[in-house]
DNA sequence: ATCAGAACTGTAAACGTTTCCACAAGTCAA
DNA sequence: TTGACTTGTGGAAACGTTTACAGTTCTGAT
């Protein structure tokens, strides 16, 4: 009774298999199961001073922690959430994934990380299981566009992060004016003298690496800087694809700079100039977009457009507690930031 | 009845919020829910195959799919597993995490990702809430040792993964033989003629940046090499760390080699180089640990020791399973590959 | 002393499954 | 025809919670 301090003794479970459920702690504080649980959640129903000491007692004696799935299937909520990035290999979602996972925490829900590798049926398979598991709500950092996201939509709180589903506008959102930074920074760079430009943009699939295109050509046609279309090369959002558009752009002999749609892919055209003696920054100049956190330590020569990744999971998070709360949707656009170390 | 192709026609889940149950279809198809239940669940008990058909229909017709919360509850199996890594930012890790999630995908389980920092306080909240969600197994990817972990450990199954747990031998465990390969790192090293080196160790608490530790300091007694006290030093796992521990060692002039406990340390030590116009490799050789698959495209300046990060996820997941259905706890010890790129 | 209301408590239903059990109907051998 | 066995089926219990509801006790005002 006293020995509170007695730590592991009332401690059934340990080791024995079954976990103690409300039964036990109802029995021995001599209470009914209802009673416990109001006990423990102190928000519902009133309970007597004497009762919830003798729960707050008893649940402590025998460890007892509530059983989330049993809870999950009475309230139908699971506070759970789900994350579907496209690459958890790129450290950059890696850091938003992180943030994400620190706002949940707080709360006390949890993520499930799922990746879609940018497949799309790879992305369904993903959304069957979550839904099945009944996940209080899902983040998407860099959704594809596929017929389970289509339906996903329409029953479930959904917040996009980084890319937007071109095909559903009004969509919770959290990113950046892609098009103003990537116009932004070929603008700087031009004013650096930069004229014979190259463009990697990732796949015009993705709103995103469209938006940034645009910017690019944007802002080239409007310093009167012509880029002809064998500079223009269209990779898919990786180091290899990068190093493999860079080839032919570094046969052509004469460029001062290339525009990369985002830091892997600079990652690949950096490793190609190294195996072909282009000095980076000297010879050529390197952006990315993105500014993987990495770059501050590895890629000081790279320059690249900062997405406050920190900024995106919180906001992401707030958009989501927003839509569970009052079902409305936004788009938050967060600044970006020109970095340029070379 | 025939029109299976008009796909969305009986999905009444769109938009209405309450999702499809058993009952649902067991009510469409004429039969109770144990049959629409045995029909489903191919495994158990013995259906007409006119029963079965009808349920097939109806369960397309409404779109229905198991909630895995009532199934769980049941059951007592979430086929939900955790992963609590110590640092989600060192993209070594994200690509174990990653693996594993593939590995778990194609069996339909799922993963919960948590993040401890390296804090035992927070690791142990994350203990907290997995057991709550009453998940089916935990791994870690370099655990820290804590009061929640030595519950966790007596009762639910734990897969260790790069770093064991000292405290506790004899748990499944998968990683490579630290010790070896970090004397036969520094073995090579020496070959090459370096005879002024610097060690920035990761902490002694950790079990594999002390064996580490214990190698790099056993193959340097072995080559007759001696590392004085002030050139060595314990730094966090981080790039920080390493950044911070490189100022001393620089300042003290001759040293021709720096063997870093992670890949991390040595991007930190890298940084300070370049601040302080060392050339690495001329001036100085870094050594780090693990290989981060990143090393590959960003760091040719870094000799590692590559951990095989897709096995380690692909030999604790099978890990996992041996504990799940036989109990039998092992350790596994992989094969390391000494990386040398400068 | 009576009664209204507040405060507290326990019973039972519900959430969505799986599976035990009992029962019905069919098959087959004696 | 009977009995034994197989096959298929539905009812009901169980998993661990929360909460509506009804019942009991207590308080304080009439």
């Amino acid at each position: 009774m006293e020995n509170s301090d007695d730590t592991e003794a009332g401690d059934r479970s340990s080791g024995s298999g079954q976990a103690t459920s409300i039964h036990d702690v109802a029995r021995m504080a001599g209470v009914s199961i209802a009673s416990v649980s109001r006990a423990l959640n102190s928000g519902t129903g009133s309970v007597s001073s004497a009762t919830r000491e003798k729960v707050f007692a008893a649940a402590k004696a025998l460890n007892y922690r509530p059983n989330q799935v049993g809870r999950a299937l009475r309230s139908q909520m699971t506070n759970t959430f789900a994350l579907i990035n496209s690459n958890i290999q790129n450290n950059f979602y890696a850091a938003v994934a992180w943030e994400l996972e620190r706002c949940l925490a707080a709360e006390k829900a949890a993520l499930l990380v799922y990746t879609s590798n940018e497949e799309p049926e790879t992305q369904d398979r993903c959304i069957e299981d979550l839904r099945a598991r009944r996940v209080s709500g899902v983040f998407f950092l860099c959704a594809v566009d596929s017929p389970g996201l289509e339906v996903l939509i329409g029953n479930d709180p959904v917040v996009f992060i980084n890319r937007r589903l071109e095909a559903c506008p009004g969509f919770s959102f959290v990113g950046i004016d892609d098009f103003a930074a990537a116009r932004a920074q070929v603008r700087s760079g031009v004013r650096r003298h930069l004229r014979d430009i190259a463009i990697i943009h990732g796949p015009t699939t993705s709103d995103t690496s469209a938006r940034r295109l645009r910017g690019m050509l944007d802002a080239a046609k409007d310093a009167g800087v012509e880029v002809p279309q064998s500079m223009i090369h269209e990779a898919r959002l990786s180091m290899e694809s990068g190093y493999d558009c860079a080839g032919p752009i570094l046969d052509h002999g004469a460029v001062d700079a290339v525009f990369c749609g985002n830091d892997q892919i600079a990652y690949g055209v950096y490793r190609r100039c190294l195996e072909r003696g282009v000095r980076v920054p000297d010879d050529l100049r390197i952006y990315g977009f993105d500014d993987n956190p990495m770059n501050e330590w590895l890629a000081p020569w790279l320059n690249t457009v900062r997405v406050p990744h920190i900024d995106l999971a919180r906001v992401a998070f707030e958009q989501m507690q927003v839509l569970l709360s009052s079902g409305e949707k936004r788009e938050v656009i967060l600044p970006y930031e020109l970095i340029q170390r070379a």
